[in-house]
DNA sequence: AAGTGGTCTAGACCACACC
DNA sequence: GTGTGGTCTAGACCACTTC
């Protein structure tokens, strides 16, 4: 076995054994590869494998920390087409004494071409809004929103002041539901690693999703993209399910 | 910007402007740093993320191969609590001229705090089996089932002979329906890298659930990992739901 | 100023795949 | 044997954070 990768084991051991305790600061890069007779090289091959597993987590200036143990939050799908899920989401996350927040991060006139196929539109042009999710004040996750800008004309001054859906929903007597929800996974960019405050390369959980009016046409196409340490989802078919 | 960036970045332009196609081979590592006048670690950094990211493929001995693109297959969920979407699954890709095995790795008797909650099972022997599921020959997804090894007696036999699902459904007589199913991004750990053909720290995307028989009873609690560069999951919520 | 991680270099040797 | 990627070392300098 690789000698990182027996540096990285020995660092997972005084992890699990509580030698290292979440919050605790490893000795630095150049003590650890003099205490363990290894090339600094050695011992940063073995913390960046870790970061990127969410186990630790690395401050330029400060030093490498033993993360938080992951506190999974799980939102639960029914198969209704409400699009009670977010509000679902942070309603449960005060329940547990959590505070939560969608900040603004920018908005303006863009294009692509898959919010165009996604929304049906060919013309006109589109409004780019993306966003943070923080839940006591760490990011949990970034969200990109499209839409025709006509249909939310002005909607640049209310943004800011709560969450997206519900500014849409209470300014424009629009009612949405969802028509698909999708699931993957992909490796964090830089910019994602920055909003979200992981590794580069981490895995982040990609649900993008479009939403339709009563009418059954699209009108929001969003694409979240979730720490994977803190966020799962859960598909449930409720009991009620059962009354088909 | 870090030169790793800028390599990547070179990279990466000449893959999408067709200068490096699918498939073809890089130059080495000593040869790429000595074209860009950067010492091979340097290269090296550059091609590990773009391999992370699913867009190089690298082969210790033969070279850094330019990534088949990814062949997204999408598996529509509809509201229904039926079995059938890894059959609908199959079925797509052999209407698309792909062939699919579910190939077996390991079955045996084992423990799993986490699976006896899921199934509600406090005593009796878990039977874990693992299985590989290949399409075209090449690795898609990892796949863990647990469930009681009194439920399904002598079913060591019986696997190998296609996918466990329907061996349990035909031969024990199980009706099954699923009562939940859970959407999470996990890295590739060595043994996922291994059987998914990915770079370790890859992102996977982890698709957990559980089945119920008809009594609403967990009979079989699955774990997927799958390639997220060539599989993603929509959940449809179906015009049939109208009905509800 | 001092200490941390981030980047880069030059050079060496090993493990693996193919001929 | 030859060429590929995989690992490891020693040493240097830079960028960031705190005091």
């Amino acid at each position: 076995m690789p000698l990182y990768r027996q540096v990285q084991q020995l660092l997972e051991n005084r992890i699990e054994n509580g030698q290292l305790r979440p919050g605790d600061r490893l000795p630095a890069e150049t003590e650890l590869a003099r205490e363990l007779q290894v090339n600094r090289l050695t011992v940063r091959q073995a913390i960046s494998e870790l970061a990127r597993a969410g186990q630790l987590l690395v401050r330029q200036g400060l030093g490498t920390f033993v993360a938080e143990p992951a506190a999974q939050f799980t939102v639960t799908l029914g198969p209704e087409r409400t699009m009670a899920v977010m509000e679902q989401a942070v309603a449960t996350l005060q329940e547990e004494g959590r505070t939560s927040e969608e900040r603004l991060l920018s908005t303006e006139i863009a294009e692509s071409d898959q919010a165009r196929e996604h929304l049906g539109a060919r013309r006109g042009r589109l409004r780019r809004v993306d966003t943070q999710l923080l839940v006591d004040q760490q990011a949990w996750a970034i969200n990109t929103y499209w839409f025709g800008d006509a249909r939310f004309r002005g909607i640049g001054k209310l943004l800011g002041a709560g969450d997206v859906f519900r500014i849409c929903c209470d300014h424009y007597a629009v009612d949405l539901h969802y028509a698909w929800r999708s699931f993957a996974a992909a490796a964090a960019s830089p910019r994602d690693a920055e909003l979200l405050d992981i590794a580069v390369g981490s895995p982040v959980l990609l649900r993008e999703g479009v939403n339709v009016n009563t009418e059954g046409k699209p009108v929001i196409y969003v694409s979240r993209r979730l720490r994977s340490d803190r966020m799962r989802f859960i598909v449930r078919y409720d009991t009620d399910t059962s009354r088909r």
